[in-house]
DNA sequence: CTCTCTGTTAATATTTCGTTAAACTCTAGT
DNA sequence: ACTAGAGTTTAACGAAATATTAACAGAGAG
């Protein structure tokens, strides 16, 4: 069930698209009073945000940078204008969309549909990238904590990017060596310095790894 | 620096869109070939696909479809049908926005904006655009320090071009030789050269460079 | 023709990586 | 607990790999 809330002066054309979305299982709310419905936006959770811009005694587009400032719900404007400025200001402002009326209610029901899935698809994977504090970025060949980008050197980097591929495993340093393409001559042992080094540069503290772990007798692991 | 990449068949009408959206540091490669296209899709990556539905001998709703099933990239149909059950079709097989043609460069730009604000919330993006502190302006064929043009030479333009357009990642001498048009005949050492020759424009202090770093093994990579 | 640009070379400078060895830590057996 | 012994960390060093840069010469534009 998708919630939704309108802010629409026009009783009339709000019912017909209350009830052309009630069909696909989209519950709408309208409110004519601009301020009655944010104080419900406010009290209540929606999925989304219909606005018209043309409101009695109040600035649209002040409503709309409002709700942009407080609230990270999608909005979209339903305006009797179909100006081009109109337009641009309202989708800087924050807006997702903008339909210049008279529009097909079907157009709104797509509309709608696809600002969420855009929506919740980017809530997915930002609270994904929250979790991750190592990100491997095989494109730009760049290791991140936290979004920073941190400069390894080469034998570093492969280790880094063979941990951040199996992160939470346990790796032995034989199967690090394993997987450097070039200095296959190594032994064990220069392994343990190479972690060391990548530990100068992830760790806060080196001496107490929080991330990149010991696991005594068979190798080490990234955890995050 | 925003990549996107077009497919219209219409040249003319591209280049006027290319041309427009380069003021914004939007960068758009246009192909009238959408297989060419959808191969350079497969290699590069871009951060919108702007997709013509009339192309030459070949469903566009098609090629929607695979985009969407193959990618994440957002979409923007663009096209000479407006009608609603185009529309309905388009953005119900995954594309994010539908301008029927003829539009306005500036609703596009900004729906463009759109889309990718919700896209990467979590990335700073957009708005970072006034604190790069280089700018390539593909227009003006002109690549600027803080807003002070520098005088580059050919070859060296066209590598500052591609650090530009690939900023915080690291280009290997061999991927930068590959995308200079004219000298495919250098080795990877000259590359080294031009490299030094740019670093003394664009550094401070050329012999600890802040911008253009050296990743040992590895190659260069852009930083600001 | 002159001047600038580009690629080559080679000498110089720098960084990296593996090795070593000493210090340190953990574990198990007494 | 104590201690021996194995495993791990880390600083220092030097050889090898890699990058920088100056100087030169040829190509090409004006």
């Amino acid at each position: 069930m998708i919630k939704i809330v309108m802010i629409e002066d026009d009783t009339e054309f709000a019912e017909i698209l209350i009830q052309y979305l009630s069909k696909f299982n989209i519950l709408v709310t309208n409110f004519d009073d601009p301020f009655i419905a944010l104080s419900s936006i406010a009290m209540n959770h929606y999925d989304l945000i219909i606005l018209d811009l043309t409101l009695p005694g109040l600035d649209g587009l002040e409503v709309c940078k409002e709700l942009v400032e407080k609230y990270d719900t999608p909005i979209i404007i339903s305006s009797a204008r179909s100006d081009i400025t109109d337009k641009v200001i309202a989708l800087e402002l924050g807006a997702d969309d903008y339909l210049p009326k008279p529009y097909d209610p079907r157009e709104l029901e797509v509309r709608i549909k696809t600002i969420l899935r855009r929506f919740n698809k980017s809530l997915e994977s930002l609270d994904k990238k929250n979790k991750e504090i190592f990100l491997l970025s095989q494109e730009k060949k760049v290791i991140t904590k936290n979004g920073i980008a941190i400069n390894f050197t080469l034998a570093e980097y492969q280790i880094m990017s063979l941990f951040c591929q199996n992160k939470a495993s346990v790796l032995s340093r034989f199967n690090i060596l394993e997987n450097l393409d070039f200095h296959a001559d190594g032994n064990s042992g220069s392994i343990a310095v190479l972690i060391n080094r990548i530990r100068t540069k992830i760790e806060e503290d080196p001496k107490n790894p929080k991330y990149l772990l010991t696991i005594r007798g068979m190798g080490y692991k990234l955890v995050e």
